[in-house]
DNA sequence: AATTGACTAAATTTAATTTTTGGTCACTAA
DNA sequence: TTAGTGACCAAAAATTAAATTTAGTCAATT
């Protein structure tokens, strides 16, 4: 059996995506990282789109993977959530092609990465609400709007994790979980 | 005594920089909304940057002395962030200038834009952050990095008040208003 | 002296042209 | 025979040129 070339292509893609996102990452770019002919691409993958979507499966399975088994070791619910903020701050690799996406999108509005960012958006938005449903089920959270509740818990992520920076030195992990503690677990009163 | 003709254009370029935002605002226009000459419009403004100028210290003394009468209400922290958000929420005016200028910054990056929504957003910040280091002086509030609370409390209310909307249906006042309760005052667990 | 609007230089938008890129397929090497 | 290739093409994007719009001026006019 010759070389996987299928894992070689996905391999410089993502790189490629991760590096320059989804418009400056041409075809040609990718089958030279990958050391493969373009043609070659074109057997694996219809299009360029159906490429990163496949890219964006694995990133989007992957967080899932994470999320699941941070949900699995039931502890408590902000126990999980700092887990899951661990993991991600950690394991940045998904973390940086949303990242990428989200910036792309911020500067030139490319519709597939809007697109990516809103999967994987989604993906985060339904494990918290889910998380959260059950927390109050088990009456860990009050009773609240778990949809409002997540996005409110993704924004302030996304704000210290990358709006943040905009104007400030970076926050470090740990002043990052200490700030989500701070308003999630038990409020900012004393 | 003739009319007077600057507060015909400073009335006339709110109305359209409100309207329009700043790039889409023309001297022309201005000049024909106010009823005035545009030559006129240059003897008490030097550019459409210095007239732009003066509609922002304008805002943000109207928004200072909204912040200032709640601060002076010396009532909870708390308390006085909701009043706040309620002066806010309910006076529209700034915030429409505001919300405005922000989405022109979204959409064409204009740099006027942008910077009147960095000056606005820096007096919020300085407000909040003032407020919350009182507050912890008093032990009314944890001890914490006082403008990374300020930040977070900006980008929730944004986020509640601008994001939301981009993927659903508006939140109310007092949705709103409780959920910003919630994760400030006492914190989303039981 | 205060006000104006036709005027101009500069900036922005639109149209034309060139370059780049996604995708194909006749061909090659194994 | 077949997996793999890269020259090739149409379509899209970037660049350049032409046309339009606009900020700001100033001689003329109240």
């Amino acid at each position: 059996m010759s070389i996987d070339r299928k894992a070689l292509i996905l391999q410089a893609a993502t790189l490629s995506f991760v590096q320059f996102g989804y418009k400056a990452t041409t075809m040609d770019q990718v089958s030279r990282i990958a050391n493969v002919g373009k043609g070659t691409i074109y057997t694996f993958f219809k299009t360029k789109e159906e490429l990163f979507e496949e890219i964006l499966d694995k990133a989007s399975q992957e967080l899932m993977s994470v999320m699941n088994r941070v949900a699995a070791e039931q502890t408590t619910f902000v126990h999980n959530l700092l887990n899951l903020l661990d993991s991600i701050l950690e394991f940045r690799s998904d973390h940086e092609l949303f990242v990428k996406l989200a910036q792309e999108v911020r500067d030139i509005g490319t519709a597939q990465a809007l697109e990516g960012v809103k999967r994987m958006e989604a993906y985060a938005l339904d494990f918290l609400r889910q998380q959260i449903e059950e927390a109050i089920g088990s009456g860990e959270v009050k009773p609240c709007d778990s949809s409002v509740a997540a996005f409110m818990i993704l924004r302030m992520y996304l704000a210290l994790t990358t709006e943040w920076n905009k104007s400030h030195e970076p926050l470090d992990k740990n002043r990052i979980k200490e700030h989500m503690i701070l308003f999630i677990s038990t409020g900012i009163l004393l």
